[in-house]
DNA sequence: GCATGAATTGTTATCGATACCATTCAATTA
DNA sequence: TAATTGAATGGTATCGATAACAATTCATGC
């Protein structure tokens, strides 16, 4: 931890021996509740700002039990993904005077045992997470211990916690699977990293074969469990891809830069897109309109996701409330990446 | 504020309780201090094991006054750049087990102000900040009054706090200039937005402009106050401009993002890239490369900018130290957006 | 068997604020 | 006029922990 601050802080004390009053006017005026004349009011108001004075919040969230912390574990900032989400949570909860912070999992249970043990120990006002820790024993142990509600971001196929905001990533597995059926394709390939730990992705991913299987049709697939989600691993893994599989005719892969990596090396190799390989990604991000391709994706309101879960969590601080969702809207964007549907 | 939890939660009282010890000697265990015994530390860790207790940091830092939260201001968080170099600032104080605390200010100084104060009054360990702040007025006040060390994020020009890792982005816009110069292109555009809120893009752009008009060349410029920095603004301001200057043969973007939005604009009215016209993008992203187009951009470590700057500011805490800087290393990526100089 | 210092454990005050209730005093009501 | 009311202010305990020191226990050696 931290070495104590050196210089001597301002406190509610000094304030109200400047003004003349008692510290508790003080507290009262600085809060604006009880009543307050507007002569005391001005005197605390005027030391206060000739001091300096800033409350001191853990002193004012111990003493009255309240928090204005919002904790919230995402995988990594570094994504756009939830950096967006995050973004969309922030707007709203400081409009309400609330302060987020943030702890990133890269995915480890382990990681996000210890922040959230880490965050609740800062008696947030609220939580907000990915759906995985819940299942995990001893991660559920501490979420139903938790004094504070807790929101499932990013994920809202099952809802253990008070509310849940994300897409259906079954649906949106299977909405790829009908794109590329559509199209009338059948030797279908997906691209994707971390899979066994992002369990999101996986749902997509499973949704998407167990959808194609229904036709009789085999998914290719081509994981790494090391490789960064960025564009330079979409490019290998579609070279090693097609290695195996040069007949391949259409690739979904895990995300937007994923796919635009992959794309890249199609280009090189000299094979058309849409007409020898069609290729979705998943997201929606802006990059999905580069110079001459538009990605054919899948849109998620990354945004509004992060904005509405911070509302449910607005209207949750301080009431129970029974388990509820909000399931994001999902759109097939199409782009240049995927041929015309016959 | 949130509402007080309803649960009644475990305290440093009810473990000692359970084990028949002292307060003290719980508190004690908990941090891994004094001498403890390996009888009573047992019967410590079971009670608190048993009743799933969880120390509560608020209290902790109110009477140790030591923080473990780390306050970070950035512009936005849905920004690459910034959600990167957040990345590398997270990495680095997790290991210390810091806890980041970010607000948004979307360069609005009355955000930056209000948010500055409210991170204050968590009586944080360390501060990091845009350069920005520093020069309002009411922003130096309360720096200069700051009770824990502060430190400058991605802007190193000028440094009045204890630290500052960024880039010279003087540099960066000299670097932009002497490729456009060595390439013998004279008809010169910037294409930005929220210049004048943004000061780091605008000492970029002042610096380009300056060089350039040493070699008696005016730069041409297409800003926006109020479209975002994304492709998209790129696409419509580059459209504005060759509507005003048609013979232009260079362009420098504030962003990769914005040069890829501009890079499509003129790939769909048939300008040749690099032949017609160069670009120059900022930042060194990974969208940078995309299917066709490897854009020529300057390359900004900034993950290595947020460990940087993490790093020194654990080597603060706790410190009084001379200001001092860390300049992040600039590299022009050669794209085949710019032709080969001659 | 007892002093002695080290190893353990406990007591009390405090961190900076708020909750809760008591008090003061002027204005209103019966 | 006395009683009631309500606005304005202040006193005390407390939130959950730690700092600083005090008190106790415990092996030792002589």
């Amino acid at each position: 931890m931290a070495e104590p601050p050196s210089k001597n802080v301002i406190t509610i004390r000094d304030v109200a021996g400047l003004a003349g009053v008692s510290q508790m006017t003080v507290s009262k005026v600085m809060r604006n509740v009880g009543n307050i004349s507007a002569t005391t009011r001005n005197k605390v108001l005027n030391a206060a700002r000739e001091l300096g004075y800033v409350p001191n919040s853990l002193a004012q969230s111990l003493s009255s039990r309240r928090s204005r912390l919002v904790a919230v574990i995402i995988p990594s900032m570094a994504d756009v993904v939830f950096s967006e989400v995050l973004s969309g949570v922030n707007s709203v909860l400081k409009t309400q005077g609330l302060q987020t912070f943030i702890g990133e999992s890269h995915f480890e249970p382990e990681t996000e045992m210890e922040l959230m043990r880490t965050m609740l120990s800062f008696q947030p006002a609220g939580l907000l997470l990915n759906g995985g820790m819940v299942r995990n024993p001893e991660g559920g142990e501490l979420l139903r211990k938790r004094a504070c509600p807790a929101i499932q971001l990013w994920d809202c196929e099952e809802n253990d916690l008070d509310f849940a905001a994300g897409p259906s990533h079954e649906e949106a597995g299977r909405m790829v699977a009908e794109r590329f059926l559509a199209q009338g394709v059948s030797r279908i390939a997906y691209i994707g990293t971390e899979l066994e730990k992002d369990l999101c992705a996986k749902r997509r991913y499973l949704a998407l074969r167990a959808r194609l299987a229904e036709e009789g049709i085999t998914l290719v697939t081509r994981n790494s469990e090391s490789m960064p989600r960025q564009a330079v691993s979409g490019r290998v893994l579609a070279e090693q891809l097609l290695a195996e599989h040069p007949d391949i005719q259409a690739i979904h892969f895990l995300n937007d830069a994923m796919a635009l990596g992959g794309l890249s090396y199609l280009h090189e190799v000299g094979v058309q897109v849409p007409e020898g390989v069609s290729v979705i990604g998943f997201n929606g991000t802006s990059i999905a309109n580069t110079v001459r391709t538009r990605l054919t994706t899948v849109d998620v309101p990354r945004t509004a996701i992060g904005e509405i879960a911070a509302r449910a969590l607005l209207d949750l601080v301080g009431r129970k409330a029974s388990p509820s969702f909000w399931r994001a809207p999902l759109s097939l964007v199409e782009g240049n990446t995927t041929p015309a549907i016959r």
